[in-house]
DNA sequence: ATATAGTTGACTGATTTACTGGGTTAAGGA
DNA sequence: TCCTTAACCCAGTAAATCAGTCAACTATAT
């Protein structure tokens, strides 16, 4: 389990997810603009969260993601490893043979505490954040703030 | 606070500090030798350790490093602080400006993560790991494994 | 048909990781 | 005083990861 600026993006993609796709699916463009992330490393991004099967997709026009279950039932802990290639943090798999083909001191310690901060991280759900206050007016703030980008965006590609 | 090998590193070298370095000082060599951590890297690791006043050195022959306080006094989350270099996470560094001058939705989701992550670490002790059996036994087999290569290694270095 | 929107892959620059090798400095012992 | 020990410090580096760009592709709704 590592905690690195990659898991932050994937999991306020998937908050503006849980805000903005209950009635309509949302379209990576519109979690870029809102969230200021690169439209690419979003394709990125969710292209692994569709593997691990957090989001559902829709093709063509009026498309994009959604989340594939309820709010309650997607936790930190799993978009978190769904974009963070699990080279395991202790090199040797769960195998056990890090050092001479035995464990390491590493193995027990780190294995115990990323087990633990797993947990922790599995234990909160999108619901839990969509429900804290500050979270909500950030988003509000956001929807309003960027609104008129998204509309002028399509008026804008519509006239071309 | 991230979470990542460079910290799991830290982590692993100030164990083996806690078990060895109580009556003598314990040098980066032995550490290397337990571990298979790369001296030099080790030498990086235990200047920042210094520095945020982890450890206290002995120079010279008979030399080494040793806890700067007992082992109960020393938590995770200030040796993984002490060697991440914190470039903190959301790039605003606690100035809630990181989108167009205002507060992202990451701000406050990831403050508050982290935050949480950072007590639960800080809330675990070297006295903590010391304690734990699996810990206790890898320890005493590195030394078995480890001591006759440390042993031998003085021995040449005397001959030469 | 055409525009929308996701899918895939190759490729890039910047940074971090983990390590090598060189020399310098402090302290202890012969 | 000289030698050894061991920390200190610096410059460099291969590999990995991060964050992002670009281009060609497929599926779908109108």
């Amino acid at each position: 389990m590592r905690l690195t600026t990659k898991g932050r993006y994937a999991v306020t993609a998937m908050l503006d997810l849980a805000f903005h796709s209950e009635r309509t699916p949302v379209t990576l463009m519109d979690i870029a603009t809102r969230q200021t992330i690169s439209l690419s490393y979003l394709e990125q991004l969710f292209s692994r969260l569709r593997r691990a099967e957090m989001v559902v997709v829709v093709r063509g026009p009026g498309g994009g993601y959604q989340l594939s279950r309820p709010v309650a039932e997607i936790n930190i802990s799993d978009i978190i490893k769904a974009v963070d290639e699990q080279i395991d943090s202790t090199q040797c798999g769960g195998e056990t043979n890090c050092q001479n083909q035995k464990a390491c001191l590493t193995h027990d310690l780190w294995m115990g505490l990323s087990n633990q901060i797993h947990h922790y991280l599995a234990s909160i759900s999108l619901a839990d954040l969509l429900e804290r206050k500050p979270i909500q007016e950030v988003a509000s703030r956001q929807e309003q703030d960027v609104e008129h980008l998204i509309e002028l965006r399509r008026e804008v590609i519509v006239r071309l």
